[in-house]
DNA sequence: TAAGTAGAAGTAAACGTTAATATTTTACTA
DNA sequence: TAGTAAAATATTAACGTTTACTTCTACTTA
């Protein structure tokens, strides 16, 4: 046997220098129960001295499993490249590190609506499981995850619970957050309501938070403007030109849902170039509480969901699946952040 | 040859089922022009049923390479686990998006700066080379670049320049920002300067902000104090007490350079809650251009980075060298971004 | 003392590809 | 019509692990 001097070391060069085979090398490194103390203790010292390293490839290849998952990011589609969502961006943060903090690593991938992402990633062995990140929904949602069971894919999604298909989700409870949120606004005397953000079940999230919206309304009998509802993504930009629909509108108003704090802020913004008051004239609420929503003037009223908690349960849960144990959809708690946008 | 029903389908399978070898099967699936066309169709179209993907493991074994880039994202230590600084969130944003363009897959890694990082993603064959993100340094960390190159991994680095080592950097004129912010606050008429944020070679980048600013003052016939820098790591909490230390040293000041965004917001707080009017008696500028810079209030005026560009960079440039291209170190122009903390 | 049993190590067969080499088939030339 | 080059396909050996199975040693026990 001759030493390979070039090149990555093997689990050869280690057992060659260490006088074992190669095999004892492999359980030595895995701390296997099955190899002397002494020779684990030489072996792993070699391999620190040669700064040898495992070939992952090959180690996942021979045991069918990578200790990696996948993170799919779905953007809406009419959004430019600009910027990702800060809130999405918080996710993945958090994800990130309750990955790192379980072992596993993480792979990110943007995704295009028409790749079939749905296959992507566990058939080809690169991850153990898929973490879906984004809002709504987009054409062939449901088929593409129908068939991501159909596969027999371990995977997780951020969202609204799908209520058609066997499948795990994590999310915040959207319609309890539309429903503080909006008796919030009551409590503060605001009578005439809009809400900015698509209302229908092309977006669920957005949708459940208008249906508490429209709940605390009704449980204070005040009844529901049809016409106060402005459909909205996502952005900066699309809430600024919803509120600017709405004030065209002509129809009265004196408190805004936004039904995301980007929208919210967007609307913030139109309200102020058109010479409104927020508060005084124009309550405005947000959703989700981004980093800059504290920042904001005035500072913005929002529904906060824990990203942090957010990112640890939708990794632990992918990582029961993974070893087939039980895991079940979860809802989470909104907390209201009250700050100035709103009047008190 | 027996067929295989329940796992999942391997070229041995789609070979079988096209009635051709499996060596063909993998020339046809990688559009080898070594394989009639018709064949290739045949067997490209079996694949499609059966949903066969290419198991990466083997495939990158085989081939040593793996088509992926490892992203280790360092954050300051004594930064608790809470948020991640925006201006890298950013970052990693653009990353994704450079890399999933160019075809590579991406690792994404919260570093500990006790880890092995150094060796841990392209030694073990898991990435082809490995991008490197964060503020500052720490401990070792020159000496862990050192075998980055000793081990001959590929590697780019965010950050200023290392004239000590031959290492690829992406960065920012971090020292002509600092140099136009400054010119700009004495354009607005301020005379008395502070600067907060780390200003010596542990913190690279905040030191060359530091000296171009300095060089600016020098220029103009305006001397350096030197008691109104203070310490800072770039979080909001860090500024707003700097901040504190500041006023606290009863030095006089009229402008503040916070050596990042997050600093100069927790600057504003300080100021605003101690009953200094920004940007009437104290001129705030930061540095970076995060999100919520432009929130603010005032809104922020600072030198944008362009972490579109830089992500593009980083990445462009690690792949020229993972295929063995020349690449040059490249210094980013910044932009000044003017808003309201300064008066102007 | 022979047989049985841990404990520790070795041997060799996967894992699913790619690629170097070998073989067959086809098409064309002399 | 044999002979040859080119095109297409097949065979087989890696890639670097993990793991089922086998072997060897030393110690216990009847």
């Amino acid at each position: 046997m001759v030493l390979n001097l070039k090149s990555k070391p093997t689990s050869f060069d280690i057992a060659f220098r260490a006088g074992v085979s190669q095999s004892t090398v492999s359980r030595a490194l895995r701390n296997s129960p099955l190899v002397n103390e002494e020779t684990r203790l030489k072996v792993q010292a070699i391999a620190r001295e040669l700064n040898y390293k495992v070939d992952k490839n090959a180690s996942n290849l021979r045991s069918q499993q990578s200790s990696t998952l996948a993170l799919l990011l779905f953007e809406d589609p009419t959004n430019d490249d600009s910027l990702i969502n800060p809130f999405f961006l918080s996710m993945l943060g958090s994800i990130t590190k309750a990955c790192s903090d379980k072992g596993y690593d993480l792979l990110v991938s943007f995704q295009q609506m028409n790749d079939d992402w749905h296959a992507e990633f566990e058939d080809s062995n690169k991850a153990d499981g898929i973490i879906l990140l984004g809002y709504g929904d987009f054409v062939d949602y449901e088929e593409k995850l129908k068939q991501l069971i159909a596969q027999d894919t371990r995977f997780v999604r951020w969202g609204a619970e799908v209520k058609s298909l066997p499948i795990v989700s994590i999310g915040c409870d959207n319609f309890h957050g539309g429903y503080q949120l909006t008796e919030h606004l009551i409590m503060n005397n605001r009578k005439q309501f809009a809400f900015l953000g698509e209302a229908s079940s092309h977006a669920p999230e957005f949708f459940e938070r208008y249906e508490g919206h429209c709940k605390a309304l009704v449980d204070n009998q005040i009844s529901v403007n049809k016409a106060c509802q402005f459909d909205a993504i996502s952005t900066e930009d699309s809430g600024y030109k919803a509120a600017m629909a709405l004030i065209a509108s002509g129809e009265p108003f004196d408190a805004i849902f936004g039904a995301s704090d980007l929208i919210a802020i967007g609307a913030i913004r139109a309200l102020q170039d058109n010479g409104y008051q927020v508060p005084e004239q124009v309550a405005v609420i947000g959703f989700d509480d981004i980093p800059m929503a504290s920042f904001t003037f005035p500072a913005l009223t929002t529904a906060k969901q824990n990203t942090k908690l957010a990112g640890e349960l939708l990794v632990d849960s992918l990582i029961k699946l993974i070893h087939g144990e039980p895991v079940t959809t979860t809802l989470m708690p909104t907390n209201l952040i009250v700050r100035k946008s709103c009047g008190s």
